[in-house]
RNA sequence: GGAAAGGUGGCUGAGUCCGGUCUAAGGCGCACGACUGGAAAUCGUGUGACGGCUAACCCCGUCCGAGGGUUCGAAUCCCUCCCUUUCCGCCA
């Protein structure tokens, strides 16, 4: 959510970010109940500094045996008519309010300005895609020959876009995240292990909600959500909170339930786009000045991942019209897949800025003693696990159809004698 | 799921029965000052969040778990919900 007075005072910066997310938006509407608001709070305040007066007076008054009858009319009158204004600001501020969270964030400056993907960025390329002497197969052909995945059975046992993992398939998913944690572990991120599902509340303050409903899992009887990303619940960990010392940095294992409204037909073979999946998550609450700084460092730390699996990959700094609802900047990591003949995303890395941090009011005090302002917040993938499992199923297969384990799994896998 | 007791500022804790100097006591903590060679102790002063109006101060409004209601007036009375603790039931 956006500062309204920011808005405002800001108009063509706004409007001007807004046309480069191809974000439509009525400003004189926001502009009127903008005003609207804060004239209608000081007329209700008006009358309640009255009300206020009148009761205090009161007692002195009925104590001196003076007669009140005639103030309390008038004090009837005000309250009905506070109460009929409150009612009125009730709905203005509903109003402004929803129309300010259907707003996106404003882009940073460095953020390139285009309309699709085909104008994001290239940052760097790390690593060669592998030559085959042999035509490699897709992940989900190794998977079922080897016997580690079962598309089949598990579109028997729940439905499409599900996956039994077995055998050694779900060791090596299970070995692929533990070393990832692990690894942000050593690097300075403190370990959370989060609820799979939230409430409304935390749903809507991350920006999930009220426009992405769709893409969500609701739980039957209950008001709670799937989460879609462990995101969720660490970025909310701090809701209505003043964090005593920034920065604060996390990382999260958890399972991820996206309903993947509007995909249908898309990458329905493998592991790439499934209704659930593990994800390793990475959630920053920094300074402001820091933030930009910190966005670099969680990009690298996810690609650390990456370069100790040996996979080859590239990082892109998303254009104004491919970026994420809620983000003002979003690096997109992306490891190379053979059977795609092309990168895939495997994380994304975004500094939301205050975004989140003023819906979810997570504020922090600059100095001891000073005034609370807003963090900011990141979050990015350290990684996603499927498909980093498929990558290293597509990558490391050998021309007998079998596959080798980046060294770095090994211990995991039970292969440290290797 | 059932029963009971609770939820008050950064923390602790009084106030709730019986509505009105509650403008939320007292204590702890914190900040500043005094004292001191310096510190501890002691003494004094101050001490929240959000919003409105402001150049700023002042001032005003809201906040006692959340939301409604009763009333001229609600931390206090009524209703609904959430959470915590204990006991029971069920259970990995």
């Amino acid at each position: 959510m956006l500062d309204i007075r920011r808005i405002i005072n800001e108009k063509e910066v706004f409007l001007q970010a807004m046309a480069n997310r191809n974000a439509n938006l009525d400003f004189d509407k926001l502009s009127f109940l903008d005003e609207n608001r804060r004239k209608l709070l000081g007329e209700s305040e008006t009358l309640k500094a009255r009300r206020n007066a009148v009761a205090a007076e009161r007692p002195k008054l009925l104590k001196q045996g003076q007669d009140v009858s005639s103030l309390k009319e008038e004090m009837k009158a005000v309250g009905d008519r506070i109460k009929a204004m409150d009612d009125e600001l009730r709905n203005t501020e509903e109003e402004l309010q929803g129309m300010l969270l259907a707003i996106p964030n404003i882009p940073d400056s460095s953020v390139p300005v285009g309309n699709d993907e085909n104008d994001n960025a290239i940052i760097r390329t790390v690593g060669e895609p592998r030559k085959f002497d042999f035509e490699p197969k897709p992940h989900w052909e190794i998977g079922e020959e080897q016997g580690m995945l079962d598309f089949t059975r598990a579109a028997k046992v729940t439905g499409a876009r599900f996956t039994f993992c077995r055998g050694l398939g779900a060791r090596l998913e299970r070995s692929v995240f533990n070393f990832m944690m692990d690894t942000h572990a050593k690097n300075g991120y403190t370990e959370i292990f989060p609820p799979f599902m939230v409430n409304r509340a935390s749903m809507t303050g991350t920006g999930q909600l009220p426009k992405f409903e769709d893409d969500a899992f609701k739980v039957v009887n209950t008001d709670y959500f799937l989460i879609p990303t462990a995101e969720v619940p660490v970025t909310n960990m701090y809701s209505n909170e003043i964090i005593e010392e920034l920065p604060q940095s996390f990382c999260a294992y958890s399972a991820c339930f996206r309903a993947e409204a509007g995909s249908a037909g898309r990458d329905t073979r493998g592991l790439i786009r499934q209704h659930q999946f593990n994800k390793v998550e990475l959630v920053k609450f920094t300074r402001p000045e820091e933030s930009f700084e910190h966005l670099e460092l969680m990009t690298k730390d996810a690609e650390r991942i990456l370069q100790l699996l040996e996979l080859p990959y590239r990082v892109s700094l998303l254009c104004t019209g491919d970026m994420g609802f809620a983000s003002a900047k979003t690096y997109d990591i992306e490891v190379w897949m053979p059977s795609y003949n092309r990168y895939v995303e495997t994380s994304s890395c975004s500094n939301i800025c205050d975004y989140q941090s003023r819906r979810l009011g997570i504020r922090y005090r600059p100095e001891q003693g000073a005034k609370p302002q807003f963090a900011h917040t990141l979050n990015g993938s350290g990684l996603a696990v499927g498909r980093t499992v498929a990558a290293i199923l597509e990558n490391f297969q050998t021309a007998e159809g079998n596959v080798n384990i980046p060294k770095a799994l090994h211990p995991y896998m039970g292969m440290s004698g290797w």
